[in-house]
DNA sequence: AGCGATCTGTAGCGCTCGCTACAAGCCTGC
DNA sequence: GCAGGCTTGTAGCGAGCGCTACAGATCGCT
């Protein structure tokens, strides 16, 4: 194709691309390169180890994930801190977030053997959630820095249940939280 | 050692136990076999493949986490769905359920994938846990059934934020919760 | 005792994994 | 123009993967 000179950075999103589409655990050099229209030859010069190409396409994904709390979800606050939950449990069931769960749970379970790399990437992702809570619960929240962490520890609830099927539990404790701040 | 005959009944324990040191994802045959102290050529003709083996490890580890709760977990009734939610989150923080965690998160993971053994084990852990949660609300709580959804969201949420490296934001948001039902 | 079914060890298949050795291209600076 | 670096292709290494073929060993049964 394109003969031009490969780097890091036009390499990451192809690579991106690919892991959304058949998740984080299961990506190996030789079907990545192949995304990519290079070889995991390549893949080695380039980012010297597979923890260090990993590393690179988690700090990617993170950035992927701000920008897209950005653009695809509502700018206005919400009337309730339950509202607020409810609005992002909404917003990521549609299907073009399928990919992205799949690949957060990947992360979760990264994080769990001590991963440094992947420990960073969940908790950047967690702290741009976090600030855009704190922004779009009611104007009028007593404590947004608390509420926020109450609204962002039910939304990860609710997603967890979602992932493992039972997003019905989910949906009905979203709607038995307290309407309006504690 | 004991030359006595193996069996399915007789290895799951001896796989489960590895699996809860070692992680879900990384487990292979060998190792398996290794720990159970017979051979990966074993564990074949007894379960016939390593999916059936798999799921039959997840079975058996949703029955352990079934009986864990009712012997780890008080038997009394929290003062209040925040409390019930904070008791659980303390609990589980014990480092003894930390090779449990892992476990979970592998399940999650394997979730995503529509792997059917993964979400029924998954399914049934949801299933006991919210039983108990019933079990353990304040005895004048409005809403037993809406309430339990809403505290097994919140704990289940909180758990993923402390698996990633977020506990704070799960304390925080735990405390945050509404004291007394909706 | 002898036969058939049930178990188990040895060896190895074909495959993928991350990674490397080696050599050839290419592009830049003198 | 040509020397010396940066980039790339080919081929392969050693290891681990799930799984299997084959041959004994062992056991229950008549």
């Amino acid at each position: 194709m394109a003969p031009t000179r490969m780097s890091r950075e036009s390499l990451v999103p192809l690579l991106a691309a690919h892991v959304l589409q058949n998740g984080l655990a299961a990506a190996s050099l030789r079907p990545l390169a192949k995304a990519a229209g290079t070889s995991d030859r390549m893949l080695i010069y380039h980012f010297g180890t597979k923890d260090a190409l990993v590393a690179a396409l988690l700090e990617y994904l993170a950035g992927m994930f701000a920008a897209a709390l950005d653009t695809a979800f509502p700018k206005d606050r919400s009337a309730s801190r339950r509202a607020c939950a409810q609005t992002v449990y909404a917003i990521t069931e549609e299907p073009q977030f399928a990919p992205f769960f799949r690949v957060w749970w990947d992360i979760v379970a990264g994080c769990s053997d001590d991963n440094a790399a992947y420990l960073d990437a969940a908790g950047g992702m967690m702290d741009v959630l976090l600030a855009w809570v704190v922004d779009h619960l009611p104007a009028d929240d007593p404590d947004p820095q608390a509420g926020a962490r109450a609204v962002l520890t039910v939304i990860e609830g609710a997603q967890m249940l979602r992932a493992v099927g039972c997003g019905d539990i989910a949906e009905a404790g979203l709607a038995a939280l307290e309407g309006r701040p504690a």
